[in-house]
DNA sequence: TCAATTATGAAAATGAATTTCAATTTCATC
DNA sequence: GATGAAATTGAAATTCATTTTCATAATTGA
């Protein structure tokens, strides 16, 4: 069962669970979040739909991204615009992001080493660390050649 | 000469190559800022100041954090409650931080290594950094005891 | 089918950030 | 010290993303 399976089952599990019913619109919106595992503010996920299926709200993309951040099936994160950005779990069990300040593309990685260093600190100061975050911001490779050769 | 000394001097020059005035609010408030730190949002330092100096808006305290950052003597940061966050550079030479989600405590800490390790993670993916951002989220020493007895 | 409850869309409300604008203050020049 | 151009200020208005409201539609269990 693949990863996007899974969360879309856990979806399906938690939507009956709080006895919310099933609509064709927001199990679009959930799967096609879902199935494009990847970063998207509410509008551009709102737009994407728009292009596939018509009638179907702000609100409803909207709701059903809080569905899936309630249930803990979404991460939010800011990229410093403050503009919130979601992306299905599956796609996030861990991981930090590189943001390219020219054209906005996100590269995600994790690192061990990193992290372990990350407790080391916390620990310094009494800290118990639940959570992180890490960025890295700056130019990607296709970015740094074209400001070097405008 | 002391760091915030320094930072209120720039401060000075900035004002004087833009060709801006010195007017005591504004005065007030980049000096109260630079010396006290730390961490402030717009609202949190509009009351402090408040409490040493009536008559002074909302809107200057804004605008003064603006032109800090401008000139790069003040950062912003936010750290997912959507609100910002600023601190005078002094401060912040370079440092991470540590967020209790429990009382909202700052703890800034700077770590080699890990920035040696984010630096080579970017090159991984052809990436030139610019800069970072590195937050730990969890419970201070104090508010795991808290937790721990209620 | 009926009744109860959730989902939806459009519009309104919210909240932080930012801008507007008339009145005030600063400061270089007279 | 007076003058005037330019910056500063405060209060209110605006912006923009986010969130809520409310009337209507769709779903579901009995």
């Amino acid at each position: 069962m693949s990863k996007q399976t899974n969360t879309l089952q856990r979806f399906i599990k938690h939507r009956a669970k709080y006895g919310l019913k099933s609509s064709d619109k927001r199990t679009f919106v959930v799967d096609f979040f879902i199935k494009a595992g990847r970063h998207f503010t509410v509008e551009e996920l709102y737009n994407e739909i728009k292009k596939q299926k018509s009638g179907i709200s702000y609100s409803t993309v909207y709701r059903a991204l809080k569905l899936l951040k309630q249930w803990d099936l979404a991460n939010e994160s800011m990229f410093g615009d403050s503009i919130t950005r979601y992306e299905p779990v599956d796609k996030s069990e861990h991981h930090d992001h590189l943001v390219c300040q020219e054209c906005g593309r996100i590269i995600e990685f994790e690192n061990g080493k990193i992290e372990k260093l990350q407790y080391d600190v916390a620990q310094q100061y009494g800290f118990t660390v639940s959570a992180h975050r890490l960025e890295l911001y700056g130019l990607c490779r296709k970015c740094k050649k074209k400001v070097r050769r405008p």
